[in-house]
DNA sequence: GATGCAAATGCAAATCATTTTCGTTTGGAG
DNA sequence: CTCCAAACGAAAATGATTTGCATTTGCATC
């Protein structure tokens, strides 16, 4: 079975139509180990000569990041979003703040990790960021009360 | 010696003038624990009736940032900068997902992280997102190189 | 305290990534 | 093959942030 009908069932699966544009945008994806900006899959197509619209690709990059097929990064200092296929790993970026360029990183239990990282891969770590979210004691409390008392909940978006 | 002839010394420190307009906004910083959006920081102005520009604010908040007194973030989803006054330690956000709300916090190592942030503070973590920034081995090489022939190098920006 | 000049500020316009509107085209269910 | 919602193109809109330029202010020096 090759790339096409995969990237045909992908969308089929999230409920989307199968157009020339998302194959292509998930052909792209595949032949990049970079996330990638909107404007350097625009320039990739260019290359492939295929026409497509800029907006068109933030809309379609929008669609399959709701649909859970790409992740839309953001790294400190650049002002365009990145994206990646999801590949439902959990996985870190390593980014060069000199090349820029982003390593994939498997592993993750933290401890030790920087270490490692240097001994590993010689990269040499400067600063690292870490954010995490999820629902603070307040608002699990908040919800819960609703729970109980049946008043609808937020949709979850 | 009071909170403006710290700020006084911060500025002079920094080789930043001592005006009004950044010692209302290092004054508004020590008075919140949350990192602040410029537009957040302006309506606070505007509370104490301190007249201000918008532009103003945040060429105050990246001359600020450039000279290390300030931390600048983006929490992902949100398109507006946060910033909050550097204490010179490393810490983590802790952004609840719901109502916005940022938690600092100062210990790090992440082994059994989140175990214990959900043990100790109630906090359900759903995601996090790590970012490690530093120089890649093969820039690294170049730096050395550089450093050999005695070509010069990039400034540290 | 007065003076001068670079740094800081206000205001309006510009920028830049991203989104939206709306008219046209296309995928695919029936 | 037909039809309609979904997808697309083009251009304009948006929203956060930045910039150009004229004016004001901090502060070192007189």
């Amino acid at each position: 079975m090759n790339e096409i009908s995969t990237h045909k069932e992908m969308l089929k699966d999230s409920g989307l139509k199968n157009t020339k544009h998302r194959n292509s945008i998930l052909s792209i994806f595949e032949k990049n180990a970079q996330p990638l900006t909107a404007e350097q899959i625009y320039a990739e197509l260019a290359n492939q000569n295929t026409s497509i619209n800029l907006s068109t690709i933030y809309r379609i990059l929008k669609t399959l990041t709701e649909k859970g097929l790409v992740i839309k990064t953001t790294i400190k200092g650049d002002s365009k979003a990145l994206f990646e296929l999801n590949n439902n790993e959990h996985r870190h970026h390593l980014v060069c703040i000199e090349c820029k360029e982003i390593t994939m990183v498997d592993e993750c239990p933290f401890e030790e990790y920087e270490k490692k990282l240097k001994e590993k891969m010689g990269f040499t770590i400067l600063d690292h960021k870490l954010e995490i979210y999820g629902v603070c004691n307040h608002c699990q409390e908040k919800a819960d009360e609703k729970n109980k008392t049946g008043i609808d909940q937020p949709s979850k978006g």
